[in-house]
DNA sequence: ATAGGGTTAG
């Protein structure tokens, strides 16, 4: 990267080749070129190239060099030169330093750092810049930014470019009035705001999910030719998918005369992350076709679609990918891949990828806490996240979340008060409804029905009908009628078409009995218009979904898969197997119940896995709502019959039947 | 010469 010393140049001749090095990116190259010169020639001669060496320090993140230089401007009275002066406010926006210039002299600041870099031994970085590298909090990021305002306050004259860089600097600090109000500014004083002002202010916009004042500049960059700017677009394209309007990201998209990787990248993760999961793998497989290169984000935008689906042989390819093109140590990447792993069923490989990170962060230690919150071994996710807590990493409120689920899967009551209060008042952290919810969630399955009622009812945001719905199901095992239609009534309020209570209540109903007002429930259900969501089930075999819904004739093994299923039955008949009709809502005969619950559509994959795959293979099935009471039991039954682990993922976790047990306890 | 866009956990 560094090449060897050439004859001292002419002074005048010194600029251009730093300016050289630091646009082709080897900025240390032009750092020691600076030293170089200055060791041989005056000042003057370093004007030229003071912006090239700031954009060097910035890309470095230098902060104590930079104060250096930065000093060495004052002195040297070119403060006031335009290009400097933008120079330096970018290296400010960049670099971390712990005062504000002024605070503490700039002008006197020592000549350190770099002028001893001429006498050391010309190459890469050892203690001049690792010592002179400033890691401190978060308190000093607008402690920068105060340097950057400051020095664009003191400038005799600004462009666009001086505006920009601030503008960009305050929006990148969250502080998104004053970026918005100084866009403003500067179309007041006469400087039209261009393309770099729009793609540093639309992601405000994508923050606030404020997609009218969005499609305000999108209108501007459109009237203004900014549109078909890479960079406008990509931000325009992110904007309109982090409000939902994934159908403008698109078409935006297509207008782009030239998308860039970063283009890609932004479709693929609006589409992914509006559930348009299939999309978002098909514009991923066009943008290969198109020899366009993926990029670590690529990927981490990608791999949830795949815990998304469950496609686990997808999965495993797009880590195939990812390790071929050495992306795997990224953090982001790495912890996609955790979370993909558990998703997929696979929790022993997530658990291999996370013990491989290097440094961890909040996210990948709670991808790995989710994930054995999802399939069960609630000890290893206390552990873990007892790990962290002695590492010093700082949980966050989702960290909570996941520890709670936890808690709450596995039925721990007083683990679950114990992290929530922890939370609350070891770290400050202001429960929400994810949190009242798992709290409730256990509480109530642990029987202790008034206190969860009590629980909920303390929130003071409004609770979403989902944290009722956690106590309705409680109310359903725990057979307590009376508190499950004050539950309901609360329900229905907030949410008059909630299905999932809907049936919860008519299931309640049913067990105990009283047809009348399950009949009349259904009615109602009927006159909102409210539908089923159909019940559906997928399996991977040879790398290919199957996917069923609840009786669904169309699959060309499904004369087979009924025969299976029935020979099974005999079988589980005979080992004591009772239907438990409970769950089935209709107003039909017991013998028809039997029926429909045959037709599950979990069955009907389990059924098809066990056909398709030699003996003793895992069957993994993936269910888009709950596993009722008596598929659950079916399984059971299954996995020791045929002697295979069969894994469940529905809504809520994993299930890992084996030997006629079920992972979860019976407690789901 | 100096400035800008996209990513992972719920």
């Amino acid at each position: 990267m560094v090449e060897a010393p050439s004859p001292s140049p002419s002074p005048l001749s010194w600029a251009p080749l730093i300016r050289a090095s630091a646009s082709r990116g080897l900025f240390l190259h032009a750092l020691s070129l600076f030293a170089r010169m200055r060791a041989v020639s005056g000042a003057s001669a370093a004007r030229a190239a003071l912006p090239s060496v700031l954009k060097s320090c910035a890309a470095l993140r230098l902060a104590k060099l930079g104060e250096s230089l930065h000093g060495f401007v004052l002195r040297s009275g070119w403060a006031s030169d335009l290009y400097t002066a933008n120079a330096l406010m970018n290296m400010y926006a960049k670099v971390q330093i712990s005062n504000v210039y002024g605070e503490k002299s700039i002008a006197q600041m020592p000549k350190s750092s770099f002028f001893y870099l001429g006498t050391r031994k010309l190459g890469l970085c050892e203690s001049p810049f690792e010592s002179s590298c400033e890691l401190s909090g978060d308190s000093s990021i607008s402690t920068s930014l105060r340097s950057v305002r400051k020095v664009f306050d003191e400038m005799p004259e600004r462009d666009v470019v001086s505006w920009n860089t601030l503008i960009a600097g305050c929006a990148e600090n969250g502080m998104y009035g004053e970026a918005l109000d100084m866009m403003r500014d500067m179309g007041e004083i006469g400087l039209k705001p261009d393309s770099f002002t729009l793609s540093s202010v639309l992601p405000i916009f994508a923050e606030f999910v404020d997609v009218s004042k969005g499609a305000e500049i999108h209108g501007f960059a459109v009237r203004q030719a900014f549109d078909s700017d890479v960079f406008v677009g990509s931000s325009l394209i992110d904007m309109y998918a982090k409000c939902t309007r994934i159908e403008y990201s698109r078409r935006v998209f297509d207008l782009l005369p030239d998308p860039d990787p970063i283009s890609w990248n932004s479709i693929i993760a609006g589409s992914v992350q509006n559930g348009m999961v299939d999309e978002g793998l098909r514009l991923f497989r066009r943008m290969l076709t198109l020899d366009i290169k993926p990029m670590p984000v690529t990927f981490s935008s990608v791999t949830p679609a795949c815990a998304y689906l469950t496609t686990l042989h997808l999965g495993k390819q797009l880590h195939g990918f990812i390790i071929r093109g050495d992306f795997d140590s990224n953090v982001f990447v790495a912890s996609s891949l955790v979370d993909m792993y558990a998703k997929c069923g696979s929790i022993s490989i997530a658990r291999c990828i996370f013990d491989r990170m290097h440094s961890p962060d909040m996210v990948s230690w709670t991808a790995m806490i989710m994930g054995y919150a999802l399939h069960g071994p609630a000890e290893e996710a206390l552990a873990l996240f007892q790990m962290m807590e002695t590492e010093n990493e700082r949980p966050n409120c989702v960290a909570f979340v996941a520890v709670l689920t936890a808690c709450s899967h596995a039925g721990l009551v007083d683990e679950a008060r114990k992290y929530f209060n922890s939370m609350c008042n070891d770290y400050g952290i202001a429960p929400r409804l994810e949190h009242y919810a798992a709290v409730a969630d256990v509480l109530g399955r642990a029987g202790k029905l008034d206190e969860a009622y009590e629980f909920i009812s303390d929130i003071h945001v409004s609770p979403t009908a989902s944290v009722w719905s956690t106590l309705l199901r409680a109310c359903r095992v725990h057979k307590n009628i009376a508190l499950a239609e004050k539950v309901a009534k609360q329900i229905f309020e907030i949410e008059p078409k909630d299905m999932g209570s809907h049936v919860l209540m008519s299931n309640i109903y049913s067990a105990a009995g009283r047809w009348n007002e399950a009949a009349n429930l259904r009615t109602a259900m009927k006159s909102k218009g409210m539908k089923k969501q159909p019940a559906c089930s997928w399996i991977e075999v040879k790398n290919k979904v199957h996917a069923f819904v609840a009786h669904d004739k169309s699959h060309p093994w499904y004369n087979k898969i009924i025969e299976a299923l029935g020979v099974l039955l005999e079988q589980m008949e005979r080992e004591g197997y009772v239907p438990d009709t409970g769950d089935v809502l209709q107003d039909i005969e017991e013998e028809q119940k039997r029926y429909v619950l045959c037709g599950h559509s979990e069955r009907l994959a389990i059924a098809f896995g066990i056909i398709s795959t030699p003996p003793g293979t895992a069957i993994r099935v993936t269910k888009n709502l709950r596993v009722c009471v008596d598929c659950h039991t079916v399984t059971k039954f299954i996995s020791k019959i045929v002697a295979r682990e069969i894994v469940v993922r529905d809504v809520s976790r994993f299930h890992h039947f084996k030997d006629g047990i079920c992972s979860c306890g019976d407690y789901w």
